[in-house]
DNA sequence: CTGAAAGCGCTTACAG
DNA sequence: CTGAAAGCGCTTACAG
């Protein structure tokens, strides 16, 4: 079955493949009568226009490109669901691709995004050591956002979240309540947020004048076999610690599990605040206090920045920090706390 | 910057484009000596073919279609990995869309993927009805594999769940630990896998002689609030049922959150098991038992589903059954049963 | 083994 | 307001 083209369609509404492009792309200067001829071509025909031709044509495409670090964490599907909408009501699609913490992935997959000819790009980087390759993007002319993680070097759009700041308010929250023996359970310092987030929890150790034990600051890679593993570390320690700050969801639920399994309380023989929230997070045995991101906003944020940067390709760099919230439930022993005052 | 394409190697390689084009695509009839230089002015020039001409010219492209009905579920999350992983071994690239369970958004992504010329589409659809529009890209030459549910009056090659079976057995382990009245959160009966599960609920009961109370069956929609709303509903119901066989895994997460805000105890009030496992179904207040769905292998099996069809087009369709099987925790009670009988 | 040339399906100045 | 024609960057018979 030969597909129907543009050529098809103009024949059969009896005008020029000039004038069906112009109708496709609501170009003003056609008259009411031949768009309504060619409407009903197209319509009768289930003409669908190929994008490939149009791309190559126009050197314009109305494709962004969407590359997340981890697929199966619920903190980029919420950051997908943002894209998409914000992108839909734009009119644009979105092609989404996951570089599954791996540069090499992430370099292949920015080759295909080259490739394709999308309009532009917003990206989580898997390292600081991203930033040449997605310059290179950049210079032929496909702007790029960088998602949640800065990049050494390179200047990008961004969005970010007050990572300092947030894993300060954590910390400082366990202290508050009497902790001072607080390990951390980090990322991977090669991802930006990671090192701020250790930043936020040697700052908030620091403002209490609490000394830090570099011992109880531990390596996880946002994932959950990592918060498993560390979690059961610090937990057999000899001088354990009186409460964990995770670094990420993921890494949560690992150390989560690692102490039911090691029977070890919480928050009663260890205290657990975690960095992002999810849907689950207060059904889990024991309720989670979590530094909360906005995570669908993120997704928001960097898809009205790339709009904005196709708009206006010269436009200064702009970086949107968005603020994250602690919400307070109970692994960090706060309803503990609440009892003990009111005996 | 002017964009490197084909005719800049060929002059810096002094060779023709026929010839580069040769070497992209690995054509054996290319000399040792023109091949290396060739190369060397591609990867000293930093090339990048541009897809969009070359599926324009070769009506043919590497990359697969991927749509996903919630991708904020983590059964499609864990597909997605499947899918991606059986690809990037056959050296393809994925493209993901999310139709977020409406079959108009369905439509517009079929669109998109028939316009962007994929090579072959996996979807899961968005109700029984989706038959005609997925038709419409086979007819245009785009093979469709379906994932987990099927279509009325069409015939594509599949891969699916036993849903009938998974849900007889969850429900039939209830039974067992002598739930005589068991209410079920069902899907919309417009999704086939609903359905199915649906009636795997009626048989179990059937087979143990129990009578089915139309009442006890409710219709949620596979996400969080639907669960949690039906969850209320059901505990607040005069002649409470003794256990809730839930359909989806966010739905049973909607109705653990119900029944903790109500305090009603699980298993000890009502039982709960649900349908398809979670990272952390285990972790929940109480950890789940739920029908576990091979969701990675879902995904490798409808790739390599497509993959094969995009080698034989002619060959008669297929439709592959993967096999669940019961996990048994906390919420369904088996435990406590347990220690009954020790007493 | 290699090149010249046609053509994939569009869009966009350029005329009129 | 509309059409004829060139061209986007590739691939692929067709020659040689």
């Amino acid at each position: 079955m030969p597909r129907v083209n543009i050529k098809t369609v103009a024949q059969y509404a009896g005008v020029s493949e000039a004038t069906v492009s112009r109708v496709l792309n609501s170009n003003p200067t056609v008259s009411e009568e031949v768009r309504a001829r060619t409407l009903e071509a197209i319509e009768k025909l289930g003409y669908q226009p190929n994008r490939a031709a149009r791309r190559l044509r126009a050197n314009s495409s109305d494709v962004l490109g969407l590359i997340v670090s981890d697929i199966e964490n619920p903190f980029f599907t919420s950051v997908v669901r943002g894209v998409e909408d914000t992108a839909q009501a734009a009119q644009k699609s979105v092609i989404l691709c996951n570089s599954d913490e791996n540069p090499t992935k992430l370099k292949n997959y920015l080759k295909i995004m080259e490739a394709e000819r999308v309009a532009g790009l917003i990206v989580a980087p898997t390292s600081m050591k991203d930033g040449e390759s997605l310059q290179r993007l950049t210079q032929v002319g496909i702007p790029i956002v960088l998602l949640d993680r800065q990049v050494d070097n390179y200047v990008f759009d961004s969005v970010l979240v007050d990572n300092i700041r947030g894993a300060f308010t954590g910390v400082k929250h366990l202290i508050d309540l009497g902790c001072e023996r607080v390990a951390m359970i980090g990322g991977t310092p090669a991802l930006s947020n990671a090192r701020d987030r250790l930043e936020g929890y040697r700052n908030a150790l620091k403002a209490a004048g609490l000394s830090i034990d570099e011992k109880l600051i531990k390596e996880g890679n946002y994932k959950i076999e990592s918060g498993y593993r560390i979690g059961k570390e610090l937990a057999h320690s000899t001088h354990r610690p009186q409460a964990i700050f995770v670094a990420n969801n993921l890494m949560t639920l690992g150390a989560v599990r690692a102490l039911r399994e090691l029977k070890v309380r919480i928050p009663e023989d260890m205290a657990i605040v975690g960095f992002d929230d999810t849907p689950w997070a207060n059904e889990l045995m024991v309720p989670l206090t979590v530094v909360s991101q906005p995570t669908y906003q993120l997704g928001q944020t960097a898809t009205q920045l790339l709009l904005n940067r196709l708009a206006r390709p010269d436009a200064p760099f702009q970086t949107a920090i968005l603020h994250t919230h602690l919400i307070i439930r109970e692994s960090c022993g706060a309803q503990l706390h609440n009892q003990e005052k009111m005996l």
